[in-house]
RNA sequence: GGUGCCAUACCCAAGUGGUAAGGGAAAGGUCUGCAAAACCUUGAUGCAUCGGUUCGAAUCCGAUUGGCACCUCCA
């Protein structure tokens, strides 16, 4: 069955067709370690775990590659930008280093704790410094940069398609510079881009490098497209990233990936929409800082989140509240306790064969492939939990099915709750059977709810009281 | 100022021409000493507003209103 897929470069659903038979290249713009990554920066690295898992899903075999942006990522495009781990290294007066090292273990620390699959490579910028001078002097070769003042800037004037993928007016977003910018006179058109830094207003950088230009650092857009030739070739299948990167970073990775090998670069682009709070768009610096560590103090499981953003189609603009997350977690619980019964029930995995089961499967991969439509296939799990017809192992193996590309954890789900009592608490709840028994109903309420100051929930049933931890 | 996206029940959210998925919340019921839990049942005659195209529109076109994003580091 055909993948369908939505092409930014086209803004149309796509056939997709990887250039190598069955084999895709994956590139995905990974994190800034300045920082956490907050839940927004998590949403996006969350769609293409679930891209990758429906190339896979679908027979394709991912190289899949994300970068480390721990250089050069600057907090204005000028030549006088800040880097941003520099600047968290003045504020917390630790290296520049153990800065990107502390946040790239958080980073991974989260990718883990969502079931995300991790990438086949896994390269950060400043170990590939050579790979990018070396982009660069086939730029200059090839007649796209000059430099001023003491920078190497990428000319948007010696390609005839920059901005393609944006779709950008050039003469109006000339026009349409914010007063508050401050203009980088040394640039010949605005839009032209930093390849090579030498020169920065914010005192001395840590990381610097030699090169034909000077010691410097690279500009931040030029890593990309250095390692992602240099792992997947010139030309390669998907890239992806945040909707923000499109007008700006992609825009001029394509400029100079195309510029320096006379190639199409990428043939798919796909671009994760944003998450955003209350107040509108997420950022680091604004309102309360997201970070999947804080949902967890807060009593979420990181498989709440998970399934809140499989609720939610990637290219639309999801809201986030604490509310939503609530009813995510509970929608997740309730998903858990079907499969906990069906397990009680004996169901086991098995290969799939009657029409039902099969139709659920087909109904499944279609919506998946068809441009990653998760909210539609979280319908799909429901109707097999709630379809009487199929049998327990049925039901199960179609859940284990549908957690390749869920990654919920379903497999993990025992049978039974292996919740093993304090003392203090089976005693009480003897106590309140005998009470029960004896129909001393206030003494019985009471101990009820000494138990759920205890944490313990009581289940009355036909056939006696149980002990449930309340979560 | 320029560009683009969106507007679906109490909330979140699918659905791109054929008569409104799903989840949560809520209500009712069964059960219970009473609760809780569990299980069952119920939900938009309508998809911001107005107009148009069509046999037929939430879905296409136009206008209006409202919200958001991007153009500046940002997932």
């Amino acid at each position: 069955m055909p993948v369908l897929l939505y092409n930014t470069m086209s803004r149309k659903l796509e056939v997709f067709q990887p250039i190598h038979d069955t084999e895709v290249g994956l590139y995905s713009c990974g994190p800034t370690v300045y920082n956490y990554a907050h839940i927004g920066n998590l949403r996006t690295f969350l769609f293409e775990d679930l891209l990758k898992r429906t190339l896979l899903l679908s027979g394709f075999s991912v190289n899949h590659v994300m970068n480390i942006t721990d250089v050069g990522h600057l907090t204005g495009d000028g030549d006088d930008g800040e880097d941003k781990l520099e600047r968290m290294a003045q504020k917390t007066h630790e290296s520049v280093w153990e800065i990107a090292r502390f946040y790239t273990e958080a980073f991974f620390k989260d990718y883990d704790a969502l079931n995300m699959i991790r990438p086949n490579v896994v390269c950060k910028a400043t170990d590939h410094i050579q790979q990018m001078i070396d982009l660069i002097k086939r730029l200059e070769a090839g007649g796209h940069t000059y430099v001023s003042g003491g920078n190497v800037y990428f000319s948007i004037d010696s390609i005839d398609d920059y901005g393609k993928l944006a779709r950008l007016n050039l003469d109006s977003l000339k026009t349409a510079v914010r007063e508050e910018v401050e203009e980088d006179g040394n640039k010949k058109n605005s839009k032209d881009f930093v390849l090579w830094f030498t020169k920065s207003k914010h005192g001395q950088q840590a990381m610097m490098w030699d090169s034909p230009w000077g010691r410097g650092f690279p500009g931040w857009h030029i890593e990309c497209s250095a390692m992602s030739m240099h792992y997947l070739g010139e030309s390669f299948d998907i890239h992806c990233g945040g909707i923000d990167a499109i007008p700006v970073h992609h825009t001029n990775e394509i400029a100079q990936s195309e510029a320096a090998t006379g190639k199409k670069w990428v043939n798919y682009w796909l671009h994760g929409e944003f998450l955003l709070d209350e107040t509108g768009k997420m950022s680091k610096s604004k309102g309360e800082f997201l970070t999947l560590g804080l949902l967890i103090d807060k009593g979420f499981d990181p498989m709440d989140y998970r399934y809140f953003c499989l609720g939610g189609h990637y290219r639309s603009q999801l809201k986030f509240s604490f509310e939503s997350l609530a009813t995510a977690r509970t929608a997740r619980k309730n998903v858990y306790e079907r499969i906990q019964n069906l397990l009680s029930q004996g169901a086991k995995q098995i290969e799939l064969t009657s029409t039902a089961a099969l139709a659920y499967k087909a109904a499944f991969l279609e919506h998946i492939q068809n441009d990653l439509g998760t909210p539609r296939t979280l319908a799909d799990l429901w109707g097999v939990l709630k379809d009487e017809a199929l049998d327990p192992s049925e039901k199960y193996s179609l859940c284990l099915f549908f957690d390749r590309i869920f990654g919920l954890r379903l497999d993990g789900i025992a049978a039974v709750r292996a919740e093993v009592f304090p003392q203090e608490a089976l005693d009480l709840l003897a106590r309140r059977t005998e009470a029960k028994q004896a129909r001393n109903w206030p003494l019985a309420d009471t101990l009820r709810a000494e138990l759920d100051a205890m944490g313990y929930l009581v289940k009355d049933t036909p056939s006696g009281s149980s002990l449930e931890k309340k979560m």
